[in-house]
Parts: C-alpha cells; structure tokens; sequence
DNA sequence: ATGAAAGCGCTAACAA
DNA sequence: TTGTTAGCGCTTTCAT
C-alpha cells in the first residue's frame, strides 16, 4: 500500500503539501501541485480512509437497517439508499435485524465503533430515548414512531382508506381486511383508514392479524373462510400476504375478481407478475429511500433541514384481482 | 466517546495493561483485570474499530458485490452471506455494480480503502488480472469464471439438463430455451445443458436470448409465440424470466400447462406465489451463499481450503407449470 | 506484571 | 508557500 510519505517522497514536498493538495486547502504553488498530482498518479495512490476516519471520527458509511433484506419490500429500499449514497461518496451498510432487539443493539454498536455518520431505521425495536442517545444522525424510514426524528413514510391511512372504498365501489360487501402485526405502526394506520371507511359505510367486516409473509396470510385466509364463507373481498395490508390469498382462494375454488375481490398494499414488482396482476396501493418506495438517504446526508452535513416528515402519496394501481365493471357480480 | 485512557484513568493502570485484558494477552494480575473489567462496564466503553483498523489492516468488513439487489435472486443470497458473517463477527458491505465495470472497479477501490478483509463477488466485470491484483481473499460466487479463485456454484449444465429432460418426459416436443446474457457464464452452462439434451434426443427446438428480468423475457416470448406457434415446452433461464413467459402466453391465450409446459431455474421464493406454482430447477440458494462467506472467512483468517471449487446440487421443484400425467396432451 | 512510547496513515495547527 | 509535529485511539515492543 503506497502512503502519503511515499507521495511525498516521490513529489519532493512534504506530506503536509500533498494533504494540502488532496484536499484543496492551503497554498499550494502551481509547481508543488503539479509535482503532486503528477506522483499520485504515478504511484496510483489512494488515500487510506480508514486513517482518515480515525481523524476526524467520520467515516462516509451510513447504516441501513431493515428487518429482512429477504422480504421483498426492502430491496428496492435499499437500492434507492444505495444509488443516493454513492453519488453524494457514501457506502451503504445494510443490517438485517430480524426484527429483533438484540441483533438491533448489536449493529448499532458494531456500527457506532466504525463511525458510521449515521442511520436509517426502516425497523424500530428500541425506545427513542436508546435512538437519541446514539447521538448521531437518524432518519425513520416506513416505520413512524415519533416526532422529533426526521421520517419518511407513505400515507398509509390514506392509501388504505382508497383500497377499502374501491373494493366497496366494485361491489364488495363483506370484507376482511388481514392486518400486519400490531407492533407494526405501518400495519396500524391501514387498520384504522379500513376500518374508518367500513364503519362509516356500514360494511360488513372482519379482522385478522397476520404475519408479512405468504405462508402467515395463507393460513390465516383459509380459516378466514372456514368461518366466513361469504367474504366476497379482501384487503391484505401488504402485496406478499395478498400473494398468500390468491394461494389459498385457489386453493379454496374460489374464483378471483368474480368471487372475491383482492387488493393489497405496497406495489412491489411481485403485484405484477402474479396471474391474475394484483390491484394494489403503490407506495413510492424507491423514492421513499432516495428522500431518506437525503435526509440522512442533509443532516450529517449539517444543512437545515426544511421538511421534518415526509408523507408520500400513494396510488392505486389497477390489476386483475378487482372487478372492472362496478357492481358487477357472478 | 469513551476512549481506552479514560478506561486506564478510572482503573488507574496504563493503556497497555487495558489492552491486554481487553485482547486477553500478555500477563495481567487478577486485581488489575478486575479493575480494568469493572471500568470498562462503568463506563460503557466500547473498543474503537477503526484504530483497530489502523493498526492491524483489517476491518472485520468484508464487500459482497451484486449486480442488483432488486433482482429476487440476490436477497437471499446476501442475506445467507451476512447470517455467517455476523457469526463471526464480520460486517458486511452489499454494493450493486449493474453489471457495470466501471461501478466495480469503484467500489472496490473504495472497499479497499477501508481495509476490507475480502470480498464475494456474485459479479464479474473485469478480468482475472484485475481481480488478482487487489491481492486481498476473494470467493466467486454463482459465476465461476477461472480456476484458481475458489467458486461456489451449482451444477447449471446439469441442471438444465433434468429441466429439458423433464419437459421431455412430460409430453412437449418442440422446446423453446430462453436463454440469459450471452456474456454470463451461468446462462452459457445452462444454455449447453438444454443443447445437449434436445439434441442428444432429436427434440425440435429453439433458443433465444433475453435479460434476466421480466419484462424482457414477456417481450420474446411473445415474439417466440408470432414465429413458432407450435412451441408446446419452455425452458426459461430464471424463475423472473419465467414469470415473464407466464405473463406473454396468457396474453396470447395460451394455457400452462395443457398448451406450453414451463420450468424456471433458481427457485426463488416467487415462483412458490405465481399462480399456477412454477415447476423449476431449484439452487441452493441461501447454502451457496453460507458456504461462500464461510470460504471467504477461512481465507482470511489463514486458514487451509480443502475444497476450492464448490459445485452444488440442484434439484427439480414440481408445480403446476408442468403436467403431472406424462405424456398426456389436452 | 506493568508502563512508556513508537507507530498505523492522515490532518491541521503552528512555525518558519 | 512550505515543513514540522502533535494527535486521532489502539496495539505492541521494549524496558523495568
């Protein structure tokens, strides 16, 4: 490894003056920058970050974490970190906590000792007191939890306000709604927009709790329709749990739009590729990161931040799982 | 921050000694490891990695480089990376290089800079040479490419031979393959195992090319479909690109699996929520993934490599995609 | 058994 | 304009 002695060696200044020249500050003459620039190309130097963290106890890494890199909302959340992050020098670590405190804490820490500039929590298994003791740059990402933390999240109420009159517009009259967990402030908001619109409307209902996965939902649907064989509509609080719908329904010999009608929630590639294409409430999430990653790095570099929560728009994407004609029904 | 001289203040020893405990060599009284044992938990203290860094030339980080985390391929891949990582006490970088020289050779420059132990790279951009002169631990992973680096892949040419074996054996007799990316050499292995088996049997065929995402492979299946109505069997490279294949021929009207058998390969969790279920050649996908990270780490601590190639099994996951009565033609 | 001090590669204050 | 040097937090050699 070729150091700024080396550099300065072979430029013949000392490595105060080829700092000087990597950094652009100070004075530096034309010929001692010449000399410089023309030994590090030379000598194909690289300053060492690491002892250039060590210094100013930064490090140009920025913390992602995320429950499950597996669950496939994420991916397209962490590309959009990652696509900010490198065009503004950063490097993207990304920390799968399960969901789980410990594995939480203990990122947090491993990250804390590498002078991670900051952090963006798209999970939240510890209190905001721990958050704020980290003393260092957080951004909440899908997952709200209070105010004073910068957040980014979608409109989530709103959005499952939408999908539940849809499903009513297309003549559903007896509809479950399969929730997330309810630790989950995300799967809480769109329990309460559903729940606003059925009780307001009059609608008949039913609620369950299922975890965001297939297998979760799938069992959940088929005793669903043990007890309720008349739902002819089903708002899943996320697209894979409506994946574990259409899985059971098929199962059940039901037929989706014409017996049920199915709308699910995110808008993640998967809506499209299933048959029939599932109707969704998309939410923008590669913009969701990229206005995370901007905050993060907005704040790290200490500019004002003029917008602390961002509440993105979402926007029902029609499929096939929802009736064309209103009213319609087989 | 809490250093380790506040640490020797408080157990009034000298920094060396704190060391020492703290690395768990050299001599150190009883009395001295206490004290220095209960200071540390006093005062919370935490080693700080990056002088670590400094001074050894390690990290504890290694870089694992994709082409694109939105493809469903790799999450589970750099999810069974980081699960083995974490218990051994690495952290893990996932960067996305797009296929793109330019963005590796970025991020490995940067990787480097920050003293990473190794990389996995499930990517391939620049040659052998390039590769070799990082002169640091390195796995290839899912696309071998050259002998000397320890590879994990699995066994792709067999592979797709049982998968056209299969279709065969069910009844179809004029077989598309579409294939992956002429430059990567997971679809050429593929690819010469379809070859050999329909040629091998004198099975009508044709092959064609397209990326490894959905939207490319809707569009030439759909072209495949204007020139060669009669294809009644599809092998598709990927499970993505299947469900591409999915899409086009219910356009088309056509019925899978009664009018064109289909089999994926990857076995990724989407093909499970497709509707019907894809019949495909299924990789281990989260084992490459640990057996790659394990080899990576082996190298790093020194340690002797018994096995430097690793070619894993894959085996035909059955799904509604293929017929379950051979032979059997609606 | 313990401490003083040099050094990992870089930056910045201070001197010249 | 440039060089010398202390120091970021840690490890390790060398004295003691």
């Amino acid at each position: 490894m070729t150091t700024i002695r080396d550099v300065a060696k072979c430029a013949e200044v000392s490595v105060a003056t080829v700092s000087r020249v990597m950094n652009k500050n100070g004075y530096v003459s034309k010929e001692a920058e010449e000399a410089v620039l023309k030994a590090i190309k030379d000598l194909n130097y690289k300053p060492n970050s690491v002892a250039r963290s060590l210094y100013h106890k930064t490090s140009k890494m920025i913390g992602l974490l995320i429950p499950d890199i597996s669950n496939p909302f994420f991916p397209e959340l962490a590309r959009a970190v990652e696509d900010v992050a490198l065009t503004y020098g950063y490097t993207v670590v990304i920390c799968n906590t399960d969901d789980d405190s410990d594995k939480e804490r203990h990122y947090i820490d491993a990250l804390k000792q590498k002078y991670v500039d900051g952090l963006i929590l798209a999970t939240n298994q510890l209190t905001m007191e721990d958050y704020h003791d980290l003393n260092i740059p957080l951004v909440m990402l899908d997952r709200s939890n209070n105010q004073s933390t910068p957040t980014v999240v979608s409109k989530n109420f709103e959005g499952a306000k939408e999908a539940t009159e849809l499903l009513i517009s297309k003549g559903s009259r007896f509809i479950a709604h399969i929730r997330g967990p309810y630790q989950v402030k995300t799967a809480d908001d769109r329990y309460l927009g559903f729940k606003e619109v059925v009780e307001d409307r009059g609608i008949a209902h039913v609620v369950v709790e299922a975890e965001f996965n297939i297998k979760s939902s799938k069992q959940v649907t088929q005793e669903l329709f043990d007890r309720y064989p008349t739902i002819d509509g089903i708002f899943a609080s996320s697209d894979v749990m409506a994946a574990g719908v259409m899985k059971a329904t098929k199962q059940l010999g039901k037929r989706i739009p014409e017996d049920v009608q199915l709308i699910g929630f995110d808008g993640i590639p998967l809506g499209e590729m299933l048959i029939p294409s599932l109707t969704t409430v998309t939410q923008p999430i590669y913009k969701m990161g990229t206005i995370a990653a901007r905050l993060l790095i907005k704040q790290i570099e200490k500019q004002p931040l003029d917008i602390m929560k961002y509440e993105l728009e979402t926007k029902i994407t029609l499929g096939e799982t929802t009736r064309s004609d209103s009213f319609a029904k087989t």
